[in-house]
RNA sequence: CGGGGUGUGGCGCAGCUGGCUAGCGCGGGCGGUUUGGGACCGUCAGGUCGUAGGUUCGAAUCCUAUCACCCCGACCA
C-alpha cells in the first residue's frame, strides 16, 4: 500500500474528549473513528489489525476442531423468555427494537440461546457429540457507561465459542483443550507474558469462571497474582475458600490491574435445559447437552495491546497483528532514490512481506514521526545515502538504533522472526 | 443511575466574569525557499459559536430547557 494513495491521515493532536491511551493513538493514527460514545469504526489500517486477530484466533479455534458459523444480530424474544434473559431485570444491557407489526426484537448482546437453537435439529443421538461451534460476530450491549476507548464499548466483536458435550468428564476435557487454545492465542498477538488465567466469578452462568487478564494499567479489573504459579485471583471471588481450593497463599499474592481479555464458563445443562437440547445416549436415555462457552473480544484486544505496547511515540504492533510488516520511507524525490525505492516495494511484496509504503512528497522528519505513531515492526529507508552503500536502512519499531544491511539479509531477519 | 466537567471551522484552543464587525495554532489550497526527526515565508479558503426558546436596541457571552461528549463512582454475561 502507498501512503499517498491512503484515504487516512495522521494527526498531530489528540482529540480532546478522548482520555484513554488506545483511543488517543487509535484516532491520531487514523486506525479507528469514533462514532459516537463507545462506538468505533475501523478505518483501513484498524481493520487490518483487527482481522489479523480474528485469524490468529480462528486458526486457534480451528486447530481444536472448532467450526465456524455466523449467528444473527437480530434477535427473537422468544427465545429469551425461554431462559428468562429477556426481562430488562435480568439482563440489562438490551438494545430493542421492533417489528413494523410491533414485534419486540433484541440485538444480541451474546449468543447461548440462538445458537442452541440453531443446532439443536442436528443433535439427537449420543453419536452426534462432542462439537465446537464458534462465530466472531458483532455484539450489543447497552452499558450506562462507555469508556476506555475501544475496550469497553456497546458495539464490539466477539468471538465466542460453544462447547457440546456428553458427559462432564468430556466437557472437562474440552474446556481444558481450549483453555490451552487460548494461551497459544495470546502469546502469538504478542500479549502472552503479561496475559494470565484468573480464578473469577461465574457472573449470570455460574459461580466461578475463568478469565484470563492482561495485566495493564488501563484495566477495569483488580486481579491477585501468584507470578510463580502463572494464575491469578479477580478480586472480586477473593477469600480464604478460594485460595485454598486453588492452594495458593495469600502472602505470595501481588495486587495488580488487568484487562479481561477472554473469559471461559462451564454451562453445564444451564441453556440445553430449559431449551430442550437433548440427545439419546446408548441406553436410550434422553440426556441433556453439557455445554461451555468461550469468549475473546478482538476490539477489545486492539485496546489492550495499545494500552500495553503503545509508547509516547505511537502505536507498536507485534509482527503478527501489524497492518503491514514494513513502514518503507523513501528520502528524497532523486530519481535514482525513488527508482530504488519502489524496485525494493516490488521486491518485498513479491516475497510476501506486506510494506506501506511512504512514497509521499514530505520531509523526512514527518515520515519518521508517522512511522513511528503509526506502529509498523519495522521501518525501511531508502535514501542517498543508503543508495551509496548498496544497502537499506532498517529499525525495529522499538529500537533506538538503526541498521545498514542488505536486502537479503532483511527478509533473512524477518522470517527468524516470525512466531 | 449519583457526582463533577465540557460543547466555538477537519483537529487543538482563546474569547464568556464586566453583551454589540468571531481570533490563534495545527491541518487544507496556491506560490516560493527548503529536504535524515512533524521546516520557513507569503497568500487564500473555511465557523455564526451543540440545539431550541427567552431577556435585550444588540447574545458565542445573560436566563431556561434540551441533546451530546468526557471524568469519578455504582454496574458489567
Amino acid at each position: 500500500m502507498k501512503a499517498s494513495q491512503l484515504f487516512t491521515k495522521t494527526q498531530k493532536e489528540a482529540p480532546a474528549d478522548e482520555v484513554s491511551k488506545n483511543a488517543q493513538l487509535l484516532i491520531r493514527a487514523g486506525y479507528v473513528h469514533k462514532e459516537m460514545a463507545g462506538v468505533y469504526t475501523f478505518l483501513p489500517l484498524g481493520l487490518k489489525v483487527l482481522e489479523n486477530i480474528n485469524q490468529v484466533i480462528r486458526e486457534e479455534m480451528n486447530a481444536i476442531g472448532g467450526q465456524e458459523m455466523k449467528l444473527t444480530a437480530l434477535q427473537d424474544a422468544e427465545i429469551w423468555k425461554a431462559t428468562d434473559r429477556w426481562d430488562d431485570e435480568k439482563v440489562d444491557v438490551w438494545f430493542k427494537t421492533k417489528l413494523k407489526n410491533d414485534t419486540e426484537l433484541g440485538l444480541a448482546p451474546t449468543h447461548e440461546e440462538p445458537l442452541v437453537r440453531a443446532v439443536k435439529p442436528y443433535v439427537n443421538s449420543y453419536k452426534d457429540l462432542p462439537f465446537l461451534a464458534y462465530q466472531i460476530q458483532t455484539k450489543f450491549r447497552n452499558e450506562v457507561r462507555a469508556k476506555s476507548g475501544v475496550m469497553r464499548g456497546r458495539e464490539f466483536l466477539m468471538k465466542d465459542l460453544y462447547s457440546f458435550a456428553r458427559t462432564e468428564a468430556e466437557h472437562e476435557e474440552l474446556y481444558e483443550k481450549i483453555k490451552q487454545a487460548y494461551f497459544k492465542v495470546y502469546t502469538r498477538l504478542g500479549i502472552g507474558d503479561q496475559t494470565f488465567i484468573t480464578f473469577a466469578s461465574g457472573g449470570m452462568f455460574s459461580k466461578y469462571s475463568h478469565e484470563f487478564q492482561t495485566v495493564c494499567d488501563a484495566g477495569e479489573d483488580i486481579i491477585y497474582l501468584d507470578r510463580k504459579q502463572k494464575i491469578a485471583v479477580n478480586e472480586e471471588v477473593l477469600d480464604d475458600e478460594v485460595l485454598k481450593s486453588l492452594n495458593i497463599k495469600r502472602e505470595d499474592l501481588e495486587e495488580v490491574k488487568a484487562a479481561e481479555v477472554g473469559n471461559i464458563f462451564t454451562l453445564k445443562d444451564k441453556y440445553s435445559k430449559p431449551l430442550g437440547l437433548t440427545f439419546v445416549d446408548e441406553n436410550d436415555k434422553d440426556q441433556n447437552v453439557l455445554m461451555g462457552c468461550y469468549g475473546i473480544g478482538p476490539s477489545r484486544l486492539v485496546g489492550v495491546i495499545t494500552e500495553l505496547l503503545g509508547d509516547e511515540k505511537g502505536l507498536v504492533w507485534p509482527v503478527n497483528i501489524a497492518p503491514y510488516k514494513v513502514y518503507l520511507a523513501v528520502l528524497g524525490q532523486d530519481e535514482a532514490v525513488v527508482k530504488a525505492a519502489n524496485d525494493l516495494y516490488e521486491d518485498l511484496q513479491t516475497s510476501g512481506i506486506s510494506v506501506l509504503y511512504d512514497d509521499r512528497d514530505v520531509r523526512p522528519g514527518e515520515k519518521f514521526a508517522d512511522a513511528d505513531l503509526l506502529g509498523m515492526p519495522y521501518r525501511i529507508v531508502v535514501s542517498n545515502k543508503t543508495l551509496e552503500q548498496g544497502k537499506i536502512e532498517v529499525k525495529g519499531r522499538t529500537a533506538s538504533e538503526t541498521d545498514l544491511i542488505t536486502t537479503e539479509d532483511f527478509k533473512k531477519l524477518l522470517q527468524d522472526s516470525a512466531v
